[in-house]
DNA sequence: TCTGGGGTCCTAGGACCC
DNA sequence: TCTGGGGTCCTAGGACCC
């Protein structure tokens, strides 16, 4: 079945639904690690320079948050879990909750794992607030039985009013503006609730005396595209006013692809610097191939020691998704680069995508014959921290290997699933000078053992993420009642 | 222990073309 | 030969989002 098309949505009626499941990766690891319940949980980057992802509520009592270093929470709260991530698993149940959702009207355009608008009044006739507040509740029903997770919700007019519902009272909220109460509820909001108000828009607005929602909304829109510029300035001038006429939209194009890595340590050896884009051109190159793309332009990314940033690009005369030819491209744009003071981080994309091609699958076969090397051997330098996504519309990455791994290449990571033949399922808690730490337990046993092991030892294994199995919430179909004898 | 990784959209200037 | 004006493409940078 074609996605819906896309329509504005009607200003009269509550027609839109915007979730958002609370903490969602400190909430999943939480549900499959019964010994973190109740516990502060943050998930990130565990890393020297790695940064927090998500902070279960827990954490956050302690003033950790979403962006923050990972050096700075571990001071905040020294005795908080801290969690590498498992992709996988949040993959997983996210689709799950998109699919539930789609049981609600085919138009769900999520906005990464753990978000998504609703266009409820697209499926459902005539809809009033009331029958959305219905919805939304069956919805967030189905959202903790199927998935054991809370989810918060807002329903309003338009995108703007369901997302800034959704946040008003998290988490496990439930918050539907009707359109005759948003005037009232957006007015006294500060202008950092606004989509498109972060840091230097905010700090830009207070500076001028704009607190609040209602005083932005007071200000001329001549003005704000005079501060803002023309794009800007309208759009904050009509959402101060309550005026979102963006439609949900079910299926959007991916526009680029790009693989990035905050290095341990700054890099400065170009061999080094070299390899590095070689396997990240590899990388974007999977990605393109997966969702059957290839793109013209090719660009780096160089972060220095310093933390300024460049990009260079370059467009080429055909489309490709060779990793070759990508990791070419990219190393003469490095070149051009002075890399002498360190850097930081390094990034490869491609951008300019078009529906991939049959003559890229050729061009491929040459440059890798021609210029790749396959071996896999000389990778024990200075490895990335720990890197964390938070999001992505699109999930592209390959699912991790499961299972033994050869010894010299086994490091685990804090969070991560595992088995072993005689103590079961259990997850890593934590790594160190040859050893590791497990703890043996899953999503429906009572907080488990920990036991020690050898880094190499050959009995322990990476695993899938453990299945979570929804509670029966129906009682067995009872027995047909017996027949009254006449 | 100071700053991840994956994206989107907008602006502005210059080249180039008609 | 004193020099418009609009459109498109490309590059670079930046704000913002989750």
């Amino acid at each position: 079945m074609p996605p819906p098309l896309p329509r504005r949505p009607d200003p009269r009626v509550a027609g839109v639904l915007h979730l958002d499941l609370d903490a969602f990766f400190a909430a999943v690891e939480q549900r499959d690690k019964p010994s973190l319940r109740g516990r502060p949980v943050v998930v990130g980057g565990t890393g020297l320079r790695g940064v927090v992802a998500t902070a279960s509520y827990e954490a956050r009592r302690f003033g950790i948050g979403s962006a923050m270093p990972t050096g700075q929470a571990r001071r905040l709260c020294p005795n908080a879990a801290y969690l590498a991530g498992r992709f996988g698993a949040y993959r997983i149940v996210s689709e799950q909750v998109m699919a539930i959702a789609r049981e609600l009207s085919p138009a769900v355009e999520p906005m990464s794992l753990d978000e998504a608008y609703v266009d409820l009044a697209l499926a459902h006739e005539g809809l009033t607030t009331e029958d959305a507040v219905e919805i939304a509740k069956e919805f967030r029903t189905r959202v903790r039985a199927r998935t054991g997770l809370t989810v918060s919700v807002g329903v309003g007019r338009s995108k703007l009013t369901a997302k800034i519902a959704s946040d008003l009272r998290k988490p496990d909220a439930l918050v539907v503006v009707a359109p005759e109460d948003e005037a009232d509820l957006l007015r006294p909001l500060e202008v950092s609730r606004l989509p498109g108000v972060g840091h230097v828009t905010g700090e830009r607005l207070r500076r001028s005396g704009i607190r609040t929602i209602g005083d932005l909304a007071a200000v001329e829109e001549d003005e704000l595209v005079r501060m803002f510029g023309k794009a800007h300035g309208t759009g904050l001038a009509a959402f101060a006013r309550g005026f979102d006429p963006r439609p949900v939209v079910a299926e959007r194009e991916a526009k680029s692809v790009s693989a990035e890595e905050t290095f341990a340590v700054d890099l400065t050896d170009r061999r080094d610097l070299d390899e590095r884009v070689r396997r990240m051109a590899e990388r974007v190159a999977a990605r393109l191939t997966t969702s059957g793309l290839s793109g013209r332009t090719v660009t780096i990314k160089v972060r220095r020691y310093d933390f300024s940033t460049l990009n260079r690009s370059r467009t080429l005369a055909h489309s490709t998704g060779s990793a070759g030819e990508i990791a070419e491209h990219a190393r003469e744009l490095l070149a051009a680069v002075d890399v002498a003071d360190g850097v930081r981080l390094l990034g490869v994309g491609v951008s300019g995508l078009t529906e991939f091609a049959q003559i890229d699958l050729l061009a491929d076969l040459l440059a890798d014959s021609d210029t790749e090397d396959h071996t896999e051997g000389g990778e024990a330098g200075a490895d990335p921290v720990d890197g964390v996504a938070a999001g992505g519309i699109h999930p592209l990455t390959s699912p991790a290997p499961y299972g033994p791994a050869a010894p010299a290449e086994r490091d685990w990571s804090p969070g991560q699933d595992v088995t072993h033949p005689e103590h079961g399922s259990g997850w890593v808690q934590g790594s160190g000078v040859g050893r590791v730490t497990v703890r043996f337990e899953g999503p429906h046993t009572p907080p488990g053992r920990i036991l020690t092991f050898r880094a190499d030892d050959p009995d322990l294994a990476a695993a899938p993420p453990p299945v979570f199995e929804p509670p029966v919430l129906e009682p067995a179909v009872p027995d047909p009642a017996p027949e009254p004898s006449a």
